[in-house]
RNA sequence: GGGCAAGUAGCUCAAUGGCGGAGCAAUCGGUUUACAUCCGAUAGGUUACAGGUUCGAGUCCUGUCUUGCCCACCA
């Protein structure tokens, strides 16, 4: 047979495997109805996008899944693509432009979008080529990006499809508005995050009063009182009672203000009273709605105070903040300012602190969508794994507020409404820029593409929206807009609704959420059944790992040192189900080390094998031989692990399938089953059991290293046609419930047993591991004797015995011993051990089978315990206590016997 | 303010309510027919704390403490 290198080298064989499985399109998924489909869509990466440990993690849980459902004979279909990212690639383009000292305004709109678009073509596919250096077996033929055109079809028919149905509107509210990326944020683009700020308490003079007559607010915003148009306090406040029909003045401005009357106002909170800003805070705005207040916009979109700011026109607002604070010292009417701890709304792009700002923009009407949504997953058709999600995300959707869904950048799918300008006359208007338009639809129109006249005055003069739409109104339709709705393609058909999406829980409400929405929205049925979410990659610290706290572990630098499979081995062994991950660059060795230990037991077996050995059939061979235990004992082993590990994998239990598979291959098939075969592997049962439970290894093992399984399964003598081309499009093995005994692994168990005491005495006594020694093994059962007894040539050879003897005997003076069960092992060693030393090894023992007896007979002569137990577990007990009294016995006699 | 998760060996994590385990690190000993990316052995624990349920609790319940995360219009 063909030797293997001595140690497996991952850079090799993965680039060359990785283009022969593209080459003959292995990772092809077309519509076949003689198979079952299962697909999954990838959470579309940013195009700015390159690969961290998240990704690594996502996209390996993916893969393992494609690739195991591929093998069990479903028509996969893993469709990638990536995401245009708005906002982000955006400031991306602008930061490089910047660098020329260019600015997007200088190119205007349809040169910047071109530029973008040429960055995209040069920078865009990074991801992708990082995806496929972790071995994702992604239908790359069908890539989508979602502002190419079909996506873009997509999400025209949906805002006209939601306008018309009433469901999208133009509204003037308070928003989210980043002042570093000028342009809204919907509520999930803001974070909170705490902030030690300031309450500061101001004195707004009561009107017509003497000077020591005022009112004093807290605010933590002093400069959006150059907005304010009221001050509200409760009526139930006992404070302000005397305020009834007064007025009160505004600090600098000397604008009168009203005084409200509202339950709404805190009476705990600062002072009580609260300064009223409609355009510049959400409670205000409610506020000022109730009681049909003036709503003062104070800035510009950069956060500097507009006309309506006075003297502070033109200043920054924290400048206008200070600036203030010092007018108003100045003034007598500051009082005090103390810290306050509270959360703050930051852009989740560039984390600039959000200004909560009144603006006309689009939006969603949420309720009604989200009504089938939560519908869906409280009748479990779609199953969130683990379970707790559920809880996290009906919360979200029980309480969803309308989506604002345009953005005041270029990069993005522009919003497909125009404005006819002439009916629009009477309106606040402002070419091009953001004011016009109203909430009744007066000189709106929504269409797919450019109307040549209104169709209501017949008007010419007609300006599309400047606005893009956020980001998430594309990839919500993701699951369909793929496979080419709104057409009705084959490849929907078949597809769609998809099987599983895995995802981070920081996507749930941007986009788990809404794409349940419009999957029920638009094609009437869930876009997927079950929704698997992992935890978050963090450092062995638990501080969630990002380039600017340089804690990052690069998943390509891990693939460079220790191989794609080790790096995708040791990341899902160490992710139980759901839980944050943490990482430590050592971890790693695990799998780089796994990886070597298959390539070695591989190269093994290859070294010993006849390629004729291999056509034998596994079934016959195990009805007609009488194979030793050993050989029953793994074929058992091997089928208990494969059920366990394709029960893991549809139940979403990656690391518990990985590590039986590395239990199973490591410690049972290279430590026991290759270790006591060597002295038969000359044998043709025994090569064939070998050759056979590798193979098969290798397709379990596939789904999560598929480079080293697929290079050695190609060095594999071939043992049928049957045998495919790649080990990826080859069938998950058969599981044989028949070859699968608990008396066999028992069994084996006791010989394993019988073993590890001897290595015990061993290294108890110093006995070099090449010396020979003489046991004897005193038995008091037929079983027992004929087990060892038919065995003894691998325990002599895992315990290197000159001369074993197995039998009714008694203990030679001066051995060690050790107690097993009901059988006792001596190993004569007269003069080589210290008597008092071997004395303190076995009342070690003595005591801890007599402390478990103890504790055994206290719970057997509990009437409550047989009374109320179990009856089997009452049973097994007493049977243990039986077997401990024996083997208490046993080792007293043997102290005895020192 | 509300919610979720976690707290077990030095570290990272496991353990259908039934004698608390593994990997790494440590200590000792090896190189046998693949593998030093190896093999064998050893040691290491008041399961965060306080109660409760139960014949029996790391596991279930209540409370406390610590940590992390998510949500939220106390200005």
């Amino acid at each position: 047979m063909e030797e293997l290198p001595k140690a497996y080298t991952p850079h090799e064989v993965e680039d060359r495997l990785y283009k022969d499985w593209e080459d003959k399109g292995y990772f092809r998924g077309s519509p076949d109805p003689s198979k079952k489909p299962y697909s999954i869509v990838i959470p579309p990466p940013n195009i700015t996008g390159i690969l961290h440990m998240g990704h690594a993690l996502n996209n390996t849980i993916q893969d393992i899944l494609i690739r195991f459902k591929r093998m069990q004979g479903f028509q996969t279909e893993w469709m990638p693509g990536t995401d245009h990212a708005g906002i982000a690639t955006q400031n991306v383009v602008e930061r490089k432009l910047a660098k020329d000292k260019v600015k997007r305004q200088d190119l205007g709109r349809e040169k910047f979008v071109e530029e973008v678009w040429k960055w995209r073509e040069e920078y865009g596919s990074t991801i992708i080529r990082q995806l496929k250096k972790l071995g994702c077996s992604c239908d790359w033929e069908r890539a989508r990006f979602t502002m190419d055109e079909g996506l873009s079809e997509a999400v025209l028919e949906v805002f006209t499809r939601l306008y018309e149905k009433g469901l999208i509107y133009r509204g003037n509210y308070i928003i989210n508005w980043c002042p570093r990326c000028q342009t809204a944020l919907s509520d999930e683009e803001s974070e909170h995050r705490d902030v030690e700020g300031m309450l500061y308490h101001i004195k707004y003079p009561v009107k017509g009063s003497d000077k020591d007559d005022f009112v004093v607010v807290a605010t933590t915003r002093p400069e959006t009182m150059l907005g304010d148009v009221a001050i509200a306090v409760n009526p139930k406040d006992e404070r302000y009672k005397d305020l009834k029909g007064k007025t009160v003045i505004l600090p600098i401005l000397d604008r009168e203000l009203k005084i409200i009357f509202d339950s709404m106002v805190d009476l705990e909170f600062g002072t009580g009273a609260l300064k009223v800003t409609p355009a510049h805070d959400p409670v205000d705005f409610c506020l000022g709605q109730r009681y049909g207040l003036e709503q003062i916009n104070i800035m510009n979109g950069d956060a500097t105070i507009n006309s309506a700011g006075g003297e502070y026109e033109g200043m920054d607002r924290f400048e206008a903040r200070e600036a203030i604070l010092e007018d108003l010292k100045a003034r007598g009417l500051f009082i005090k300012s103390e810290p306050h701890r509270h959360a703050v709304g930051h852009c989740y792009r560039c984390h600039t602190m959000v200004e909560p700002r009144l603006s006309p923009q689009w939006f969603v009407k949420m309720k009604p969508l989200a009504e089938p949504a939560i519908a869906a997953v409280k009748s479990q058709e779609i199953k969130f794994y683990p379970q707790r999600w559920t809880k996290v995300y009906l919360d979200w959707m029980e309480n969803i507020r309308d989506w604002c869904i345009s953005r005041q950048i270029w990069w993005g799918h522009r919003i497909p409404v125009y404005y006819c300008k002439k009916c629009q006359s009477n309106e606040d208007q402002k070419p091009g820029v953001r004011g016009q338009g109203s909430e009744n639809g007066e000189g709106i129109i929504v269409s797919k593409t450019r109307p040549e006249k209104c169709p209501k005055c017949g008007g010419t003069d007609i300006e599309q929206d400047p606005d893009v739409l956020d980001t998430w109104f594309s990839s919500w339709l993701w699951p369909f807009s793929t496979f080419g709705w709104p057409k009705d393609t084959p490849e929907l058909k078949y597809f769609y609704p998809t099987d599983s999406l895995v995802t981070a829980q920081e996507i749930i409400f941007f986009w788990v959420a809404r794409m349940i929405m419009a999957g029920l929205e638009f094609r009437k049925a869930i876009p997927f059944k079950s929704v698997y979410i992992h935890g978050t990659v963090r450092d062995i610290t638990g501080t969630k790992m990002s380039k600017s706290l340089g804690n990052v572990i690069d998943p390509l630098d891990m693939i460079e040192k220790y191989g794609t499979d080790a790096l995708r081995f040791s990341i899902i062994s160490i992710t139980s189900q759901g839980q944050d991950v943490f990482l430590a660059e050592g971890k790693f060795e695990l799998g780089r080390n796994f990886a070597n230990k298959l390539w070695n037991a591989s190269r093994f077996i290859l070294m010993n094998m006849k390629p004729e050995d291999c056509r034998g059939d596994l079934c016959v061979l195990f009805k007609a031989v009488n194979l030793s235990l050993p050989d029953r004992w793994i074929l058992s082993r091997f089928y208990s692990t494969l059920g366990l590990v394709t029960k893991c994998l549809d139940e979403f239990k990656f690391n518990e399938a990985v590590n039986a598979i590395y239990e199973f291959l490591w410690h049972e098939f290279c430590d026991w089953y290759i270790e006591i075969s060597k002295p038969h592997l000359k044998e043709t049962t025994t090569q064939l059991i070998l050759y056979k439970v590798l193979e098969k290894s290798l397709r379990m093992l596939h789904p999560v290293m598929p480079f080293v399984t697929e290079e050695i399964w190609q060095k594999l003598p071939r043992d049928k046609d049957s045998m495919a081309g790649s080990i990826m499009i080859s069938r998950w093995p058969h599981i044989q419930k028949d070859m699968i005994s608990i008396k066999v692994e028992q069994e084996m168990g006791k010989v394993i047993d019988v073993i590890t005491a001897i290595r015990n005495i061993r290294s108890a006594w110093d006995i070099v591991p090449g010396a020979q020694i003489n046991i004897l093994v005193n038995t008091h059962d037929i079983s027992d004797s004929k087990l060892l007894g038919d065995n003894s040539e691998m325990i002599k050879r895992l315990a290197r015995i000159a001369d074993m003897k197995v039998g009714k005997m008694s203990k030679p003076k001066g051995a060690a011993a050790s107690v097993i069960g009901t059988l006792e092992v001596y190993v004569p060693l007269e003069g080589l051990i210290d008597l008092e030393k071997e004395r303190l090894r076995l009342k070690k023992e003595e005591d801890r089978v007599s402390g478990a007896i103890k504790s055994m007979e206290a719970r057997l002569g509990d009437n409550n315990f047989t009374s109320k137990a179990p009856k089997d577990v009452v049973e097994k007990q007493r049977v243990q206590l039986i077997e401990l009294t024996l083997q208490l016995e046993k080792l007293r006699a043997n102290l005895k016997t020192i």
